[in-house]
DNA sequence: GCCAACGTTGGC
DNA sequence: GCCAACGTTGGC
């Protein structure tokens, strides 16, 4: 079935830490008042990263672009790798079938939004945690008690232009200043975040850029209209 | 390849 | 439970 060479990269097998059932997971304890805000809430909307590119990190290729997502059976894959707390959460209790989700490059020469996806199957231990031989094994992870979950995902459609991320920092930093639908899209709020929630407006703005001209033209360089 | 930002670990 | 040291993400 879904093959598994996801990426939302990651570090490798991690020291023990138990304790307490999810040790860890309250380190960052940043704020918790947007954390618990946040735990209440519902999305419906969200975006997730993976590298397009080649990179090699313990001898593994961690490339899994929208393209390599096509070509899985059924164009559906699951989301392995997630190793962030956070983003673990989200696929664990909050993403549900059905939900759409934009495909985003990252760690590439034009970070940005390259398609659409869906959820198609909730929240499940993520297996890679329990082999050796895996990037993402985690030692201290039991398979009765599974501290990674990830999802299951299928290829909707490309968007019909590629929209990045200098064109959306632009449009952000305006809504900022100015007010908008972007002003606290967590692309650049949270901006390590892999997998992370939108709210429907900014999903639904995000997606009418597909629309439009980019703002700054030149942060398309593919789409140049080249040929007469 | 660099490095800022930020998450995690572990000593105290 | 604080916080310094360390590790990772990911844009640039």
């Amino acid at each position: 079935m879904a093959r598994d060479r996801k990426t939302a990269r990651k570090s490798k097998a991690k020291k023990e830490v138990n304790g307490s059932p999810e040790a860890g997971e309250s380190a960052a304890k940043k704020s918790k008042v947007a954390e618990k805000k946040e735990e209440n809430s519902t999305y419906t909307r969200w975006l997730m990263k993976s590298e397009p590119d080649s990179r090699i990190e313990n001898g593994i290729d961690v490339k899994f672009g929208i393209e390599d997502l096509k070509k899985e059976t059924n164009q559906t894959a699951c989301w392995d790798g997630v190793r962030n707390y956070q983003a673990r959460n989200f696929m664990r209790d909050k993403m549900k079938k059905g939900h759409k989700a934009f495909f985003y490059h990252s760690n590439c020469k034009v970070p940005g939004i390259a398609g659409i996806i869906e959820i198609v199957k909730e929240g499940y231990a993520d297996h890679t945690q329990f082999d050796k031989k895996e990037l993402h094994f985690d030692s201290s992870s039991k398979v009765d008690k599974p501290k990674w979950f990830m999802v299951d995902v299928k290829f909707v459609r490309m968007t019909k232009r590629f929209i990045s991320l200098p064109e959306l920092k632009t449009i952000h930093l305006k809504h900022k200043t100015e007010g908008g639908p972007l002003a606290n899209v967590s692309l650049f709020t949270k901006a390590r975040l892999s997998v992370m929630p939108l709210t429907e407006a900014e999903y639904d703005f995000i997606l009418e850029l597909e629309n439009t001209d980019p703002v700054d033209k030149s942060c398309t360089p593919e789409t140049t209209p080249s040929d007469t």
